[in-house]
RNA sequence: GACCUGGUAGCUCAGUUGGUAGAGCAUCUCCCUUUUAAGGAGAGGGUCCUGGGUUCGAGCCCCAGCCAGGUCA
């Protein structure tokens, strides 16, 4: 075959998907070699109370002795603390709600990462992704694109959404095209040692974590109040939802914004950056028919603002609105009209929405169909057309 | 000062004609999930204000006290 002289390093986490991935590359007849990495030390703040990357990597090497590729372990620590870590500090310092994992494949697995994969001589750099690329030649040029996983329960598309199409270009996810239960299928005939391994779940390298524990690193412990908004407030019925004219979408995107009189002192936090918008574990707060949820918080003044019940209307909108800084574009030969409807995703595993893309001079103003819950500032939002990821933004 | 109402799980309350207590919310655990959340399942938790009394038996009846809210002079 010709994959003969073509080199691909794999990253292999320990996982079943990436050990598969390996094999298949193997099967293929490319000359594979397997690199774990490691990115993180601090085993003081993960739940579980075994160091998880000790047994990761030495399940790396077995795999990878097991497939006879040659293996590697390196350490990407000091760029992950720099790039990923303390992007997170800053955003929920900020009172945003940041996406370290979406970074993490930006910033280190397919760049710092992929750059090492280069220096190894690799032409392409794989990993255990559920996600897909394929290419079309337009204008003499080639252009990418990133596909969901075939698996739909499974698509990881969403975590690569910031991908260009250069890292697109030296990228293969060999097991885009398998459901989960073909991977562990391949991995158990093939008697891999991790063929029944769970899957990893928190945060992508440094594990599970309870996150306000996590933080707390970093971040003050401060009382503030906790405000509860009244559903009735007259906040709610002061923006007219049927106006979709320009000059009227920043004010149906904007988050509302809370003053400590627009409710009732019911309680005390110990620092509004823990908290996100829809988040409902943590108040501590009781005594309500219905559970409340986190509708708003004020880092500054540190207040959390709170609302009872799922319909409480402080939790939905109909539109969002990217800046056109934080816009990033997978695809750039798409043209837009402005009233076309794609789909979007504005986190993890959520169900495609129909959604209406309207550009503006400053950003991109996402008009959905139906109102999404718990829009919070920082994460992402991802538009699709069909399987293909299109592009996506930071949520302002 | 008098009268009224109420004091039951961390919180808000329900508790039939007296037979040693329940629901929602909160909390904890598990499941789901390579972000944050959400969601699903389960668990723990009560000298029923205190002290007397009636009764075979009192959260429920009686008396006294304490506390909270209200009404009237």
């Amino acid at each position: 075959m010709s994959n003969k002289n073509k080199r691909v390093v794999v990253a292999l986490s320990g996982g079943v998907d990436s050990s598969v991935a390996a094999y298949l590359l193997v099967k293929e007849g490319y000359d594979v070699l397997g690199v774990f990495m490691r990115n993180w030390h601090d085993d003081s703040v993960t739940i579980s109370n075994e160091c998880p990357w000790v047994e990761d990597s030495y399940d790396a090497m077995i795999v990878a002795e097991k497939l006879s590729i040659p293996f590697q372990s390196i350490d990407l620590s000091k760029e992950y603390q720099a790039r990923i870590i303390d992007y997170m500090f800053e955003e929920y310092k900020n009172g945003n709600t940041p996406n370290p994992d979406i970074l993490c494949n930006r910033e280190i697995k397919f760049d710092v990462f992929l750059k090492i994969a280069e220096s190894l001589g690799a032409d392409y750099l794989a990993t255990g992704h559920y996600c897909r690329v394929s290419s079309e030649t337009k204008n003499k040029k080639i252009i990418y694109k990133l596909i969901s996983g075939k698996d739909s329960s499974k698509d990881q598309s969403y975590f690569l959404c910031q991908l260009s199409q250069k890292q697109l270009s030296k990228v293969i996810f060999p097991i885009g095209d398998l459901e989960k239960n073909e991977v562990r299928k391949i991995a158990k005939k093939q008697n891999l040692i991790t063929a029944d391994k769970k899957d990893s779940q928190g945060l992508c390298f440094v594990g599970k974590v309870k996150l306000p524990d996590f933080l707390q690193q970093k971040l003050k412990v401060k009382q503030g109040k906790i405000v509860k908004v009244s559903k009735e407030n007259k906040m709610y019925g002061e923006i007219n939802f049927k106006d979709m004219s320009f000059e009227n979408l920043k004010l149906l995107s904007d988050p509302y914004k809370y003053v400590i009189d627009d409710g009732d002192v019911i309680g005390e936090h110990n620092g509004a950056h823990f908290f996100t918008i829809g988040q409902r574990k943590g108040l501590a707060v009781g005594g309500t028919k219905d559970p409340l949820f986190v509708i708003g918080t004020d880092v500054k003044n540190n207040i959390v603002y709170v609302g009872e019940g799922k319909s409480h209307p402080g939790l939905h909108r109909n539109i969002l609105f990217v800046s056109n800084y934080n816009l990033h574009f997978v695809r750039n030969d798409i043209e837009y009209n402005n009233s076309e409807f794609f789909d979007a995703r504005i986190r993890y595993r959520q169900p495609l929405q129909k959604s209406k893309l309207v550009f503006t001079k400053s950003g991109l103003y996402f008009v959905f169909e139906n109102p999404q819950s718990a829009i919070a500032k920082g994460q992402f939002v991802a538009w699709y057309k069909n399987d293909e990821l299109i592009g996506s933004g930071v949520i302002s």
